[in-house]
RNA sequence: GCCCAGGUGGCGGAAUGGUAUACGCGUGACACUUAAAAUGUCAUGACCGUAAGGUCUUGUGGGUUCGAGUCCCACCCUGGGUACCA
């Protein structure tokens, strides 16, 4: 017999495998296409640790399997191999990051192939290659040239030591990583990619992936999708008196301004650029909404003078789309350059335009005419407003053409019914009505806030704002408060705080009142205080927000700690709750434990007695009247409910009522609610029940809401919004993705800063820009590649004279947010990929990835694979389509493995003692593929035995089959076939489903019935070799060439099994009594249920069972088919 | 706080509402051996019992069901994520 020497087998079956390209990936194949994509590793100097081997062997499993199932496998592997922990071990070691990099990649290059993983080594990609950061380039500029690549000032950690930014994993409690030194926050320039603009769609699309829900939901919860309204709150200042220039250069649209600012009201005065001296501004107009489009006219003129700016742009809204103003201008031209015409020329064109697409829409169409406004305050801040007007758009020409009014003439505005230009002046006002509106709203100051509760408006009882809200900034430079220094003082402080220390506050907030202003609540007209507090954050919503403290934590915890209003204006719906206030004391979990109740309704006392109507008064309510003294509150136990009375002395009562009067109780509560315990405005100082209010933030019927008063909240939300001229509106949580990092190893930014030109890409044939080699690869206090004149001085592009390039690298998750894509293509030199080989192999149809990496990694590469989607480059939206992940592999003492406690277990080590085939199985017996398990370094010593006994047992079956006349399968019992069967479908159902565990523990339930005496034919012996092949394919294959074969067994088809056979084993049935079991029988499993009833009753146990209850006749017999017979007595 | 996942022998773990503890590790006994290792055989949830057998047991307490680890309600604990997102 053959010694099993698995060093031997595992060297030389590597060595083929790599030799021969057993596993090369052929892209015109006929068989099925199959991509599976292996997390390419980051290669650190520390080597794989077991986490990677563990994925890997899953996916190699899945990856031959899929072979043996005629499909052509793309599988593959590459290094990540920019980043910091290489950069800053080199800075430490003193050497090049570059030969750092490659002695690791080498080593885990090594190891992966000692696993004997099988990769098409041909596509191997390195994210630090030329090669590949040339495509890494090639994709930020094409970012840049769609606008999704910008430059903005943004918060970084900054080491002070160090003099670097640091990554927000690398400042650990506020300290560097490295050197302990304290962080810093700083305000840099840095470059984003715009992937707010893809958060609808990041979201929208998450639907239909297999993906596991809990990986979905975190992308959603990332996203933070919230709709809500954005509401107004006027102030109760005068408008003021102020000089303002109007973003136009037309006489026409400038005269008729200055009518509707003086119907407006406004003391106004209206100038023209050329009135300052501004002969040309520039209007760019490739923005994407009317309001991007209007402030970013407004921002260009806005930098040529100090005087506030005001700006207006224009479009029409077909069933609620809007048609993109550029758009409509690029088809209304035909491709001539808008400067070669006269505003009379682009008119014309813009009419025939519109024209054409009223004719497309069957000649009137019901349109909305939307009018953006964009103020730019003195301070700088952008105020919008829209008005929108009703019109049919028609495809009659008519009226006289007016060339500064280009669209008169092809819509009839709906509040007159005539065309513009048969307007009289009155009728044209009206017509204008919501324009004046908005001009008048535009310039009354207000401000604007975002809510998802817009149902609680009547309940808001102060705004907050940020520090960094403008109008706060406004405030303290026009000295219009009266505390301007503290108000400064604050906002000066909460700009020194970083965002870790006000996230330590969360608990004890600050505010400083803005005195001398207030705001009105638009509902109930009333004036309403102004906060400034940290607890709202400048970069979400408006940056300000209404507080509603009767039903928002927050806003609630902050009234309480300054004292203001608390407003209830939603009724707790009937629900448990947990806690509760009562007699001044906080009832805790443990005294309701010690009462051994449950909560179910709590009905706040009020003054601690409860007053009831005397003509109201029932039996019942006398009783709570008679015996309240501190508060009751009532519950269920069992079907009844129990009032329980808490008096004075602590001591508790309990009485039990009816059940008919649950729902009298309840009505009685919520009277209580609406009479007596909510008032309107219930303040700290004035009123004790404060204690007794518990704020909720569910939603019921509203109260002290006026005209909505018992209206449902969810329902409110859009009335109330309608009410007050608000407009519903949604929100994101996801920000830009900051893509700038100030150090070495990385892909430099293809960028070229110009005095003249401002910001010029590289030109495409002139990538990749090379990362050089430096003297010095220390940060020190800016980019290592800025210290380096060789690379930074560069001609512009565009003018030819003195540049700079861009001293800036990629953050890493950028190298790796396009990966899967260059695989199919990996070695293209003129293109990121080519779009047939893309087009074949994508989507991803498997991907496995630690759970560590749902949120960054997935969200960028979905946004990259949209991006390169919309550019034409394929047709799918979504990269991956069925997604799993990796449980960790702890240490053995079931902690995360690392260095410092220890536990950290070498896949080098282990290989070495056992072999790369029992490690591939232990690692999948371990525990269920998801999740983490401990290492147990003595559990790898079954798989060991289960490989040898395995091996022997083959051998012998080969032995007996070569020197044995019979041949081998007359020998053999019918059930070992059948266990055989059997096996081969729970293993490629396991298989599926990623339960490797059991699919190994079935494979040695099968050796443990075959070993010794039941021998499978040699054709049998095949199909299990090739069963146990994925899990441990070195020792299968050498088994496959013992037998004679010169084949590789990954391109044999998988065993099939014979369902006839599986059903042919004996089946176990149960007998049980009263659900106990009493007996087991084995049984054919053609057994009927008549025949197993029977069996069941004849049963000695059964019987001695039934003999003890001392039953004769079983009241029922329930048979569950070829699984039980209960007998219920 | 909120969201997600999970609590089953000495350990890793198995179980479409149907024999709880498969499979493996460990442990014990035995066989082979001069001996050890290796290998093989048997046993191995707890408690009571000489035994036959019985009782209990899947974090806790309830519920639904002929029957619950599995479904429902409440609670406790562990792990992960998140952090004032209005």
């Amino acid at each position: 017999m053959t010694p099993y020497d698995p060093k031997k087998i595992e060297e030389k079956w590597n060595k083929k495998w790599l030799e021969e390209k057993v596993f090369k990936a052929t892209d015109d194949s006929k068989k099925p296409k199959y991509y599976q994509l292996e997390t390419f590793p980051y290669p650190s100097a520390a080597g794989l640790h077991m986490g990677h081997p563990k994925g890997y062997t899953a996916e190699d499993i899945r990856a031959r399997y899929m072979r043996m199932h005629g499909n052509e496998v793309l599988y593959t592997m590459g290094w990540d191999a920019f980043g910091l922990p290489t950069e800053n071990y080199a800075i430490k070691v003193g050497r090049n990051p570059k030969d750092v990099a490659r002695e690791n990649t080498d080593n885990f290059r090594r190891q992966v192939q000692m696993f004997g993983f099988s990769y098409d080594w041909d596509r191997e990609i390195d994210t630090s290659s030329p090669e590949y950061y040339k495509w890494t380039q090639w994709l930020f500029i094409q970012f840049f040239k769609k606008g999704l690549a910008y430059r903005k000032e943004a918060k970084v950690n900054w080491c002070p030591k160090d003099q670097t930014v640091l990554a927000n994993e690398q400042v650990i409690d506020g300290k560097c990583e490295r050197c302990g030194t304290e962080i810093e926050e700083r305000m840099m320039e840095q470059w984003f990619l715009k992937i707010t603009d893809y958060a609808e769609r990041l979201l929208a699309d998450l639907k239909g992936l297999d993906w596991p829900a809990p990986t979905i939901k975190r992308q959603e919860d990332w996203i933070g999708k919230s709709e809500g309204a954005e509401l107004s709150f006027t102030l109760n200042w005068p408008a003021p008196k102020m000089d303002l220039v109007f973003a136009t250069n037309n006489q026409g649209k400038f005269k008729r301004m200055q009518k509707l600012f003086a119907e407006a009201g406004l003391s106004i005065t209206l100038k023209m650029p050329a009135d300052i001296g501004i002969k040309d501004f520039d209007v760019v107009e490739d923005g994407k909404t009317l309001a991007e489009n209007t402030e970013k006219k407004a921002r260009a003129l806005a930098k040529l003078t100090d005087l506030p700016v005001f700006a207006d742009d224009t479009g029409f809204f077909i069933d609620g789309t809007e048609i993109n103003p550029v758009t409509v201008k690029r088809n209304a031209l035909g491709g001539v350059d808008e400067k070669s015409l006269t505003m009379e020329q682009i008119a014309e064109k813009m009419q025939v335009y519109y024209k054409s697409v009223a004719t497309a829409r069957g000649g009137r169409v019901d349109a909305e005419w939307h009018q953006a406004l964009c103020f730019i305050t003195p301070e700088r801040a952008a105020v919008h407003e829209e008005a929108v007007r009703p019109v049919v758009l028609t495809d009659e020409m008519h009226g006289t053409f007016d060339p500064s009014l280009p669209l008169r003439g092809l819509y009839i505005p709906k509040a007159t019914g005539k065309y513009p230009s048969e307007e009289t002046e009155e009728e044209e006002l009206l017509e204008l009505k919501p324009l004046t509106d908005a001009i008048k709203k535009l310039f009354t100051p207000a401000i604007k806030i975002f809510t998802t509760r817009p149902d609680t408006l009547f309940g808001a009882t102060y705004l907050v704002l940020a520090p960094e809200h403008p109008f706060v900034n406004g405030c303290i430079k026009q000295k219009a408060i009266a505390n301007i220094d503290e108000v400064a003082a604050y906002v000066e402080a909460s700009s020194h705080k970083t965002d870790r220390m006000r996230q330590e506050e969360v608990k004890d907030k600050t505010g400083v009142e803005l005195k001398g202003v207030k705001a009105i609540n638009p509902a109930t007209k009333e004036e309403i205080p102004i906060w400034v507090a940290d607890y709202v954050l400048g970069s979400y919503g408006t940056g300000a927000i209404m507080a509603v403290p009767a039903h928002d934590e927050r806003d609630f915890e902050f009234a309480k700690k300054f004292g203001l209003p608390i407003k209830q204006v939603v009724l707790k719906p009937n629900a448990p709750i947990k806690s509760y206030l009562m007699g001044g004391e906080k009832i805790t979990d443990q005294d309701l434990k010690n009462l051994d109740i449950r909560i179910v309704e709590v009905i706040p006392s009020g003054d601690r007695k409860i007053i009831i109507p005397e003509n109201k008064i029932t039996d019942y309510e006398k009783l709570i009247t008679e015996k309240i003294d501190v508060g009751f509150w009532n519950e269920y136990i069992g079907k009844e409910t129990v009032f329980i009375f808490k008096h004075s002395d602590n001591r508790t009562e309990r009485i039990v009522l009816s059940n008919e009067t649950e729902a009298h109780i309840n009505d009685l509560a919520s009277q209580f609610a609406k009479q007596k315990f909510i008032s309107p405005w219930l303040m700290l100082a004035e009123n004790k029940w404060y204690e007794d209010i518990i704020i909720h933030l569910e939603y019921g019927a509203l109260i002290n809401s006026g005209q909505f008063s018992d209206m449902d909240s969810e329902k409110a939300k859009a009335e109330i919004t309608k009410f007050v001229g608000g407009k519903m509106k949604t929100q994101y949580k996801i920000r830009d993705w900051s893509v700038s990092r100030q150090r070495y190893w990385g892909v430099p930014i293809p960028m070229i800063h110009c005095p003249k030109d401002g910001i010029v890409p590289v030109p495409e044939n002139e990538l990749p820009v090379v990362l050089p080699d430096l003297e010095n690869y220390r940060p020190q206090g800016m980019p290592p590649l800025a210290s380096s004149p060789a690379f930074i001085n560069v001609k512009c592009p565009q003018c030819g004279g003195d540049a700079k390039r861009d001293p800036e690298t990629l953050d890493t998750f950028v190298d790796s947010s396009w990966y899967f894509l260059r695989y199919p293509d990996p070695h293209n030199a003129t293109a990121i990929f080519d779009k047939a080989k893309v087009a074949h192999w994508m989507p991803v149809d498997l991907y496995v990835i630690g759970a560590e990496h749902t949120v960054m990694h997935l969200l960028y590469s979905r946004f990259v694979t949209k991006f390169l989607h919309d550019e034409g480059y394929f047709s799918f939206i979504e990269p991956f389509k069925k997604m799993r992940h990796i449980g960790l592999i702890m240490g053995a003492d079931g902690t995360k493995m690392s260095k410092s406690k220890g536990n950290v277990v070498n896949p080098d080590e282990i290989v070495a003692e056992f072999s790369a085939d029992a490690m591939r199985m232990y690692l999948m017996f371990l525990g269920p593929f998801y999740d983490a398990t401990p290492w147990d370094a003595k559990g790898i010593l079954g798989i060991e035995r289960f490989l040898k006994r395995f091996w022997n047992y083959c051998n012998g079956v080969l032995e007996q089959a070569a020197t044995v006349s019979t041949p081998a399968n007359t020998t053999q019992k019918p059930s070992a076939t059948n266990a055989l069967h059997r096996t081969i479908k729970k293993v490629g159902d396991d298989i599926e489903a990623f339960k490797f565990n059991t699919a190994i523990s079935a494979l040695m339930i099968l050796l443990n019935e075959l070993e010794p005496s039941a021998p499978l034919a040699k054709d049998e012996l095949v199909s299990l070799v090739k069963l146990i092949h994925p899990f441990a394919p070195h020792m299968c294959q050498e088994l496959w060439s013992l037998m004679g074969n010169a084949s590789y067994l990954d391109f044999e088809p998988w065993p099939a099994y014979d369902p006839a056979l599986i059903a042919q084993e004996k089946i176990t049935i149960v007998f049980q009594v009263n659900g106990k079991t009493k007996d087991t029988v084995s049984v054919d499993a053609a057994i009927d249920e008549g025949a197993a009833k029977e069996m069941a009753l004849a049963s000695e146990k059964v019987k001695a069972a039934l003999a003890t209850a001392g039953v004769s006749t079983p009241k029922r017999v329930i048979y569950v088919d070829k699984k039980l017979v209960n007998i219920v007595i």
